[in-house]
DNA sequence: GCAAGGTC
């Protein structure tokens, strides 16, 4: 008997389709991603009775069944006799080494020498399925497997104890929520409350700008403007010289094309992010709707981070099953796919596209699937578009005035994809020295605005710029934030509570590697080396812990005064 | 009652 184990049912299924269409026989398995799970020992159990502190200076953890169900269907597998061969085929990233580990572990107590081997493929196609059955490799990456496991130990360790630390101090006072700490969920929050920071901080400056209303020969009106002006009374003076004059003339007006380049093959992170542009809803509801719709058939796996396509990507079908969807016929010949693609593979997962036309109805998930089908379309059938921009510069007396407007060339993919479609404007045509008539000239006065709050899309933006989180996870965390009574939802806002604030405040001050990116730059630092075989996981642990179990100390020493600030905001903020 | 990472 052969076992083959995939990190989940899809993949399962694909590859058992595939190798039995060659004549192989064997049980293929589907997991549900991770079996096994890390935990502390049972006398970590009551948070009142240990000190959290101990918990930095573990280097060992307990290993727990984090997924009872497929324990104990592996076990029942493993317990047969006649398993001449395991053969792990789990995702061909760390994380999916790390999950073939737990495999591994289980099979090994209840058989001792069969043979255990290893399926890599990036795509779940014929070709790369079929190679890595023929190719599978004896064992498993170790370095990769330890690379994980650190990361989920260091996580596991440090959020443990400055979340007890923190929920002790102010149940003693008190609360009864739970104020948690993560190397992920903290830096996603000190965004929210550096941006609310400089909101608060904003000091409006006043401007003045002057403006002219200017008609070309041909009887075309349009306004041009100034640079801003600080000054008021600077204005005023070049106000009144040039209020009355009666004609401007062109200095320079120029055409450039820009060209914006069709949309690249679909990520988890632009799913989520255009989506919540477009739909304004949550990016964790806009993951769920996209895993429904992948559980129904209607798209392909939505956790990836690629966007390129493998050599052998069937465009065709993929476009028919588009067009189908959205009732549409392209002009041009699906015959002929000329995708553009982007640089990153996560190497396990291929970019989202459509795998079954959604008939079309009212709900979200036709919107999601429709955004996957067009996204498709504009990627491998659309062009190019092209922009027109204008720019003029006026002369008004001495007073240099301004403006631009833009118009499409070719409106190329947008077409097909018109979500972010800009609405262009543009000024009269014009060339140089040409003399303009004079209609009106104004002096404003404006303001310089504070920034807006950051939305989830920008958040998500943030998060990925700064390693914090992964395709799979990042739109959980503003429902964590949010759920901790950190931040709330205003207006498709994000805005930090008072203890939100306070919490960053606190935790700043005695370090800002505690709400910085930080953490997760030294993780994945750590991690390379791990990957790479020069330093060993104990080594890797053993530092970092220390570090964070000096921070921790920092904390500590002053945790009544902490406390007692996290407990005045949560009584201020009334959230 | 902890984290973040998988998946459903």
């Amino acid at each position: 008997m052969l076992i083959i184990v995939a990190e989940k049912a899809s993949v399962a299924r694909a590859i058992k389709e595939i190798i039995e269409k060659r004549g192989v026989k064997a049980v293929v398995l589907g997991l549900r991603g991770h079996v096994l799970d890390s935990d502390l020992e049972e006398k970590f159990r009551d948070w009142w009775k240990v000190d959290p502190a101990k918990i930095l200076e573990l280097r060992e953890f307990k290993t727990v069944i984090r997924d009872s169900k497929m324990y104990r269907e592996l076990v029942r597998y493993f317990s047969n006799n006649y398993v001449e061969e395991l053969v792990i085929a789990t995702d061909n990233d760390p994380e999916g080494e790390l999950i073939g580990w737990e495999v591994y572990t289980i099979f090994r107590r209840y058989n001792g020498f069969a043979r255990i081997t290893r399926m890599r493929f990036n795509a779940i196609t014929q070709e790369d399925i079929w190679k890595a059955w023929q190719e599978r490799e004896e064992g498993l990456n170790m370095n990769w497997v330890w690379k994980s496991a650190f990361r989920r130990d260091f996580d596991l360790a440090t959020g443990a104890a400055f979340t007890r630390l923190l929920t002790l101090s102010t149940r003693k006072r008190g609360y009864r929520g739970l104020i948690s700490w993560g190397s992920c969920q903290i830096p996603t929050l000190n965004y929210i409350v550096e941006r609310e920071e400089e909101i608060m901080n904003f000091k409006p400056k006043p401007y003045w700008i002057i403006s002219v209303k200017l008609e070309t020969p041909f009887g075309e009106v349009f306004e041009a403007r100034s640079e801003k002006i600080m000054d008021y009374g600077k204005a005023r003076e070049i106000f009144e010289e040039v209020k009355n004059v009666k004609e401007a003339y062109v200095v320079d007006y120029r055409e450039t094309v820009e060209v914006v380049r069709r949309p690249k093959p679909l990520r988890t992170d632009e799913l989520l992010r255009d989506l919540n542009k477009i739909l304004g809803i949550s990016t964790s509801k806009i993951l769920r709707i996209a895993e429904e719709l992948y559980s129904r058939g209607y798209i392909s796996y939505p956790r990836t981070d690629t966007n390129q396509w493998s050599t052998s990507f069937n465009f065709h079908e993929t476009a028919l099953i588009a067009l189908n969807g959205l009732k549409l016929s392209l002009k041009i010949s699906i015959d002929r796919p000329k995708p553009l693609n982007g640089s990153k593979n996560d190497g396990a997962h291929p970019p989202i596209y459509p795998t079954k036309p959604y008939i079309k109805d009212d709900s979200v998930e036709w919107s999601v699937w429709e955004y996957v089908a067009r996204r498709f379309l504009a990627n491998v059938y659309g062009n190019d578009a092209e922009i027109i921009k204008q720019r003029a510069l006026i002369r008004i007396g001495r007073l240099d005035l301004k403006t631009s407007g833009s118009i499409f060339k070719k409106t190329g993919f947008f077409e097909i994809f018109p979500y972010f479609k800009p609405e262009l404007k543009s000024i009269p045509i014009l060339s140089s020295k040409q003399v303009l008539r004079v209609l009106d000239v104004r002096l404003l006065e404006e303001k310089t605005k504070p920034p807006d709050r950051l939305t989830e899309s920008e958040l998500l933006k943030l998060m990925e710029r700064d390693h914090i989180g992964t395709d799979a996870t990042r739109a959980d965390y503003p429902d964590i934030i949010v759920e901790r009574g950190y931040a709330k939802r205003v207006k498709k806002k994000v805005k930090p509570t008072k203890l939100g604030m306070f919490l960053i405040k606190c935790l700043r001050e005695v370090s800002p590697r505690l709400v910085s990116p930080e953490t997760r730059r030294m993780v994945e630092e750590y991690m390379e080396k791990i990957s790479a075989g020069s330093l060993s996981y104990e080594k890797a642990l053993d530092t970092c812990l220390q570090i964070y179990h000096k921070l921790y100390s920092e904390l500590a020493s002053r945790i009544d005064v902490v406390a007692d600030s996290l407990i005045k905001s949560i009584e201020e903020g009334g959230d």
